[in-house]
RNA sequence: UGGGGUGUAGCCAAGUCGGUAAGGCACCAGACUUUGACUCUGGCAUUCGUAGGUUCGAGUCCUGCCACCCCAGCCA
C-alpha cells in the first residue's frame, strides 16, 4: 500500500475515478522578484510529483504580471533552481503570463460586454474608503454603472495610454456587500508605465494576480492549480473569473499550508535584505535557506524533497523541526557520501618506537556501508595528526578518547598509548608522545585487552592544510534591524554559529576533489567542496554535522 | 468585530461507512560497533482545543465555547 499520500491526491483520485479528469497537469508559478527557496521546493515537489504520479504534465510558468518587482534575472535564476530541483526540464514547458497579456485584455473587453466589469475613476484612497471594512459592507462605486459601450470606449483609451498612471481601473463588478473582501468589485486592470522584463514597454495596462492567475491556468489547461493556504480567500474570485469567462475546460484551485523551518528564514523580503545590505555574499551563499544556497552547502535536490514529503502536505499551520531535513540529508548521505578525515584542530602525535623514515599504506573502507566503494590507501609515519577533541588531560571515565596512559585505536590502523604530554612555555600541547602495539598491527591485541576509542589521524607529512567551515544553522546574521520577533522567521540571530577552521589538515586527495562532492568527514560531518567567494580559494562546507551522542 | 481556514504527543502527521489512537523526527533505555556515526531492540497520547449531547460504542455525528492563521494593495 501506498503510504504517500495526503488529501491533494485523494481529490484527484477522485477526480479521475469520476471521470472530471483523464489526465493531470499542474503548474508551478512564481513571480520572478527573488530566487527560490526552500519554502518554493515545497510548492515545486507537490505541484512537480503530482503530476509525475499520475504520467502527468508539469509546467513552469512566470507570474510575471507586475513589471515593477520582477527581474529577468530571476527568471533565469528559477529556471536553473527549478532544473537543478527536478533532474531537468519541466515537461509541458516553460511559460510566462504575460504572453497571454493579449488574451487577458480580450477576455476582460468580453467582461465588459457581458456587464461584469466596469472602468472605475475611484483613486485608490477613494477606492479604499469605498471597499469598507471587515464589518463594514462597502459602498459602490458611482462609476459602476458607465454603459457598456462608454466602458469599453475608455478600456480600449486605457490600453491607448490617454490616461496617466494610476488614473483609472478596470473592476470587476461583483458585490459590494461580500463579506469576503476579495469579492466587492475588485481591480482587475490598472495603469502602470513601466518597462516588463519580457514584454518592454508594449502595455501600459496590467492585468492583477486575481484575474490573471485564472486565465493562465485556464489557457494552459492546468487541471488542478496547487497553491498555498493565504489565496484560500480568493478561490471564490478565481472560480469567478473562469465562469464569467466560460472556459471549457475550468480548472480548480486547492490550497496547502506553506513550510516553515525553525531557525530558518523564509521571507523573500528579509533574504533580500540580507543579500543588499551585504549581510551575505549573496542569494547563494551557502548559509542562505534560498536553492542556491543550499545547492552550495551540499544539500540534495532528493534530500529535500524526502524532507518536503515526510513533513507532509496539510492545511494546518506548521514550523517543521529542521532536525527532520538533517535526518534526511545524513540518511542519504550515509548511503553514497566516501569517508575521508579531517582534522579541524590539529595536535601533534610522535609514534616513539615507530621508525621516523618509514612510511605505510593502511587500506581503509571508503564507504564501509557500501562494499562496492572500495577502499583507498593512506600513509602512516611516525608524526601524525589527531584532533584536540580527541584527546583530554584530565578525561573522566566515560572518555573513550586519547588519554595520558589511555589506549586507543588509530582507525584502520594501530592501537597508540600516550605516554608523555610535551608542553610549550605557555602550557598548550606541543605534542603528545605515544608508542604503538606494532605486534597486532591494525588487528585485535592478542592478549584480549579491550580499546574501546577509535580516533581518527593523518600522517603530518602527508597531510594538506584547508579550510572548513561549520554552520550550525541554515541561515544565521548577526543584526538584522527590525525582523520581527515571530516564529515564522526562527532563531536566526545566532553570532556563534558559523565556525571557520583555516588550518585543518585534510587527506591530500580532497585537494583533487571537484566542486560540489560531497564527503562524510570520519566523526565530524558530511561536507561538500565549495570555493570561497571572496578568497575564491576551496573550502569545504559542512552540510551537516553527524549525530553526536558524546556524553562523559 | 464580518467572512474563510485550522486545532490529534516536544515537532510534523495518518485516522476510510462512528468499532476502541498509523508512521516519521526528537527524546530515553539497552545491544552492537576499528567513525561515541551507522544498525538493532525496547520505551514514549487511557486520549484527540474545550464543555455538553446522540449512541452499546465518538478523534470521527450534533450544539455551544476557546485558541491560532488569512482577508480591508491599483502586490503576488
Amino acid at each position: 500500500m501506498d503510504t504517500n499520500t495526503n488529501f491533494i491526491i485523494d481529490i484527484i483520485e477522485d477526480d479521475l475515478k469520476n471521470g472530471r479528469h483523464t489526465h493531470v497537469h499542474t503548474r508551478f508559478p512564481p513571480e520572478p522578484n527573488g530566487c527560490l527557496h526552500i519554502g518554493s521546493a515545497k510548492a515545486i515537489w507537490i505541484n512537480w510529483s503530482t503530476a509525475k504520479r499520475y504520467h502527468g504534465t508539469f509546467n513552469l510558468r512566470f507570474d510575471d504580471t507586475n513589471p515593477v518587482k520582477e527581474d529577468d534575472s530571476f527568471v533565469r535564476s528559477i529556471e536553473e533552481d527549478l532544473s537543478w530541483l527536478i533532474g531537468g526540464l519541466p515537461n509541458g514547458g516553460i511559460f510566462y503570463g504575460s504572453d497571454y497579456f493579449e488574451k487577458c485584455y480580450e477576455f476582460a473587453l468580453k467582461l465588459i460586454d457581458q456587464g461584469d466589469a466596469f472602468v472605475c475613476d475611484l483613486t485608490a484612497e477613494e477606492m479604499k474608503e469605498h471597499r469598507g471594512t471587515l464589518t463594514q459592507v462597502g459602498k459602490e462605486s458611482p462609476y459602476r454603472n458607465r454603459s457598456i459601450a462608454e466602458n469599453r470606449d475608455l478600456f480600449e483609451r486605457m490600453r491607448a495610454g490617454e490616461f496617466p498612471d494610476g488614473a483609472k481601473t478596470l473592476r470587476a463588478k461583483i458585490d459590494m456587500s461580500a463579506p469576503n473582501m476579495n469579492m466587492r468589485d475588485p481591480a482587475i486592470y490598472r495603469i502602470v508605465r513601466a518597462h516588463h522584463h519580457r514584454q518592454g514597454d508594449k502595455w501600459c495596462i496590467y492585468p492583477l494576480y486575481d484575474y490573471a492567475h485564472p486565465i493562465q491556468d485556464a489557457l494552459e489547461r492546468i487541471t488542478h492549480s496547487l497553491c498555498s493556504i493565504e489565496f484560500e480567500n480568493h478561490r471564490p474570485l478565481y472560480d469567478w473569473v473562469v465562469q464569467k469567462i466560460g472556459f471549457d475546460f475550468p480548472p480548480h484551485q486547492y490550497e496547502f499550508a506553506r513550510l516553515n523551518v525553525t531557525h530558518t528564514v523564509m521571507s523573500k523580503r528579509y533574504l533580500r535584505e540580507l543579500v543588499e545590505t551585504g549581510v551575505v555574499s549573496g542569494w547563494d551563499d551557502p548559509r542562505m535557506p534560498t536553492l542556491s544556497g543550499l545547492r552550495r552547502r551540499g544539500y540534495t535536490p532528493s534530500a529535500l524533497f524526502d524532507f518536503i514529503q515526510r513533513a507532509g502536505v496539510a492545511k494546518n499551520y506548521s514550523l517543521v523541526d529542521i532536525r527532520l531535513l538533517e535526518h534526511c540529508m545524513r540518511e542519504e548521505l550515509g548511503r553514497t557520501a566516501l569517508r575521508r578525515v579531517a582534522i579541524y584542530q590539529p595536535i601533534k602525535v610522535r609514534i616513539a618506537n615507530y621508525p621516523a623514515d618509514k612510511t605505510e599504506m593502511f587500506s581503509l573502507p571508503n564507504n564501509p556501508e557500501d562494499a562496492n566503494a572500495g577502499t583507498r590507501a593512506v600513509p602512516f609515519s611516525q608524526c601524525l595528526w589527531i584532533d584536540a577533541a580527541d584527546f583530554m588531560e584530565d578525561a573522566p571515565n566515560k572518555f573513550f578518547r586519547l588519554k595520558p596512559d589511555g589506549e586507543v585505536r588509530l582507525m584502520g590502523a594501530y592501537i597508540i598509548r600516550c605516554t608523555e604530554v610535551v608542553k610549550r612555555s605557555d602550557g598548550s600541547i606541543e605534542e603528545l608522545i605515544c608508542t604503538a602495539d606494532l605486534e597486532t598491527g591494525n588487528g585485535m591485541p592478542t592478549d584480549g585487552r579491550k580499546v574501546k576509542g577509535t580516533i581518527h589521524w593523518l600522517s603530518a607529512d602527508a597531510a594538506v592544510d584547508a579550510t572548513l567551515r561549520l554552520f550550525d544553522n541554515l541561515f544565521t546574521l548577526e543584526n538584522l534591524g527590525d525582523m520581527p520577533a515571530d516564529k515564522n522567521y526562527g532563531d536566526y540571530l545566532n553570532p556563534d554559529s558559523l565556525q571557520v577552521f583555516d588550518n585543518a589538515k585534510i587527506e591530500p586527495a580532497l585537494q583533487d576533489a571537484a566542486v560540489g562532492e560531497r564527503f562524510q568527514f570520519v566523526r565530524n560531518g558530511y561536507f561538500c567542496k565549495d570555493v570561497d567567494s571572496t578568497t575564491e580559494k576551496p573550502v569545504f562546507n559542512r552540510i551537516v554535522a553527524l549525530k553526536d551522542t558524546f556524553k562523559l
